[in-house]
DNA sequence: CCGAATCCACAACGATACTG
DNA sequence: CAGTATCGTTGTGGATTCGG
């Protein structure tokens, strides 16, 4: 099945390892941020201070925190210009850009079911 | 583009209401108990009890929480079988599994780098 | 068995200030 | 401009308990 190493239980030692590594994957980037970082970054190059304009509501300390956790990851990589002001740019690696299709899945399917989310909601909260 | 009702600025009303809509459904989805969920769900239905044991290191109330939101945002199905102990079972809807579809991707990504993303790591860490 | 409510420890987060 | 560090607050999330 497609999500075996994310299942709980598994007998060999190999697959428990890689399955704790993926869990542990998961939670990384399985975070709201984390992904909306990666689906603005896109195709392009952004700046810091670019990023933190486009992804609206991220604080600074939690840019950094998650660029930092992305590029220990090889999701982004990150270009130092040594210029005066400094110039710092991120881009996606290869791995980044494949984990940005599913995510573009996401979105995709956050705008299809829009209209049924709203009613759904609408019929809960009474 | 297809991430476009994701992104911050807009200019028609219309589209930022959508837009701010979007946002929160994202946040409300896009974290790791979530998905899990989903993705344990798959194609059948399970007890409470039997998430919970297959999501590995949820807590009751975590689970139910997120359960809640799910269900809110109609995304899984709640059932209540009437018997002593009471029985509630839970089953994607169509939004569900189609939300599904993404995150198997997702999964199939995190397997499929799996050796990207160690390598990556034990660069940086040092 | 399932779920809601309470309590509280601790991590997440924002704001701020300071360096290169 | 980008990053790190510190601090104070908020709030998440676990443990527990009670109720249906």
């Amino acid at each position: 099945m497609a999500t075996k190493r994310l299942r709980a239980s598994s007998e060999e030692a190999d697959l428990t390892r890689a399955d704790s590594l993926a869990r542990e994957i998961f939670s990384d980037v399985a975070n709201k941020w984390a992904l909306l970082i990666i689906e603005f970054l896109g195709e392009g190059t952004l700046r810091f201070s670019e990023l933190r304009n486009e992804v609206e509501g991220i604080s600074h300390k939690m840019l950094t925190q998650n660029l930092r956790m992305l590029e220990r990851n090889g999701l982004v990589e990150r270009n130092v210009h040594p210029t005066v002001p400094p110039r710092v740019e991120y881009t996606l690696t290869e791995s980044g850009r494949a984990l940005r299709g599913t995510i573009d899945g996401m979105c995709a399917w956050t705008r299809q079911y829009l209209g049924h989310i709203e009613a759904s909601r609408r019929r809960f909260d009474t």
